[in-house]
DNA sequence: ACACACCGTAAGTCATCACTTACTGTAAGT
DNA sequence: ACTTACAGTAAGTGATGACTTACGGTGTGT
């Protein structure tokens, strides 16, 4: 159940900032923080969050902190998604054609 | 800005389970409730989130109200995801150019 | 060696949110 | 008409979580 901390991970408004900040490229700990309206401490533990999702790596640099986007997450996250909607799209059809069998 | 409601939507546990109850097939809040460790009002609280976030749909039939999953929510996200996806695709594909020019 | 910069962690605060019980409204059955 | 069933809303409570300031730890440069 990944997926769970990946929902979790993108359910917060600053925390999407964080990792489109790192869509462009790679950024420390201070340059993502510059870019938020928030203390460079809560953006420390948004990071920590999205790294638990998978959804940023880290990479220590001499004194800095590098961090980057990440693949695993998202492609979890892609695949509940596709899990679900065939489900979804299962049970459409094979209620259509109860319905087609129920009346001809 | 949809997505942030659907995001929102889908952190919750519970309201994953009701969405995921409702992926066979349409039901009423009282099944709903049914399947769920909580009471049938927080049922009732959750699918007006589920609602907002254009994840499911209402159908008064009768007494009952009758509630299914509906498209728009999900390709909302979906479409967020790609967008994103394929930024940072471009970017990487745009840094690995670069490079190859700095290094030939 | 010392001062400074970068960043994670600790501790505390405030708001949000998921949940409960109680109540209200509306449709169905007798 | 009266009762019963279904479901949304109100109000209150407890927990979670996003933020702050203060602190510590590690690496850099002089």
């Amino acid at each position: 159940m990944a997926y769970a901390e990946v929902f979790t991970a993108l359910a917060d408004p600053t925390r999407r900032h964080i990792l489109e900040a790192l869509r462009k490229q790679p950024k420390t700990v201070g340059e993502l923080a510059e870019g938020q309206p928030v203390s460079r401490p809560a953006v420390s533990q948004h990071l920590k969050v999205l790294e638990g999702a998978r959804l940023v790596r880290v990479e220590p640099r001499g004194n800095r902190r590098v961090y980057s986007v990440r693949r695993d997450g998202l492609d979890e996250l892609r695949r509940y998604l596709e899990r679900f909607w065939s489900d979804v799209l299962n049970a459409y059809s094979a209620e259509i054609a109860r319905r087609m069998k129920d009346e001809p």
